[in-house]
DNA sequence: GCTTGACCTCAAGTTGACTTGAATTCGTAG
DNA sequence: CTACGAATTCAAGTCAACTTGAGGTCAAGC
């Protein structure tokens, strides 16, 4: 398996090298070895990457990814837990459909004042009635 | 249409009264009187405050969702943008659910290395290939 | 009319997630 | 063998989103 420098994992995974850097500091991700100074990665790291930005993207801290799919590719936390986080983004998921929802009515709706709207006041109330969506882990 | 003072307000929303006045001081909600010195709200900003709250949790910034509902509930984006933003969430939710498969799938296969696994990396391959799920607006 | 408790302002501090900059060290190409 | 470019370290800086603290104000209850 050949390794990647961080110039090429930057390149191929669009993570800029001082945050590749910084990852490797946290251990998010963990370089493997050095070519001279420079830090080499797994192809693994790619898919690690991956994964980290996708939960970013989901709103999640560096820490919470790092309990799913810790620097080994391996998630420290028990089982049980991943699958309360699992149901966590499920009712994330829930409010995100509920948010474009909202969007996409407050878009197309000609009326002048959207939080009066009935349909859009019903939208939401589904939303609130769902608990939250998001607690400590 | 009786008003909420700022305590009332943070109790029926949960959010902490210091928030609530950073929030009026950028501008996210408005105040719309005072009691004193107390703020007081309309009860819209209950309605707001959800909206804030599930923005937020979907990984937007106070700026992003001050675009899509901004503080007198009407955003401030054109109706175009908007639907771009929704598009955007819809990549997110995708984005999610992905996370959220790859998450039980971690729970619940035997194999050592999930990494490795060709179901684990098929369910990542996806989510690679969807272009990105967020950019600027 | 005075106390009390909840609010006020404003500046400063905090946290997470990075980025930037200066000074340095390699490996490779010429 | 020297120059170059891309990395390195480490400290410090930045930004968003709040929170904290000190010192002050108000209206309602007793």
């Amino acid at each position: 398996m050949k390794l990647l420098d961080i110039g090429d994992l930057s390149r191929r995974s669009g993570v800029p090298p001082s945050t590749l850097r910084y990852y490797d500091d946290i251990g998010l991700i963990k370089s493997v070895a050095r070519h001279g100074l420079r830090r080499q990665f797994e192809p693994l790291a790619l898919t690690q990457l991956s994964l980290v930005v996708l939960g970013k993207s989901a709103g999640f801290s560096l820490d919470e990814i790092a309990g799913m799919f810790g620097a080994d590719g391996q998630p420290n936390l028990p089982r049980g837990d991943l699958k309360i986080r699992a149901d966590a983004i499920d009712r994330q998921i829930g409010n995100l459909t509920v948010l474009r929802d909202a969007l996409r009515h407050v878009a197309d709706c000609p009326a002048p004042s959207h939080m009066e709207c009935p349909s859009f006041q019903k939208l939401l109330r589904v939303a609130t009635r769902r608990r939250d969506g998001k607690q400590r882990a």
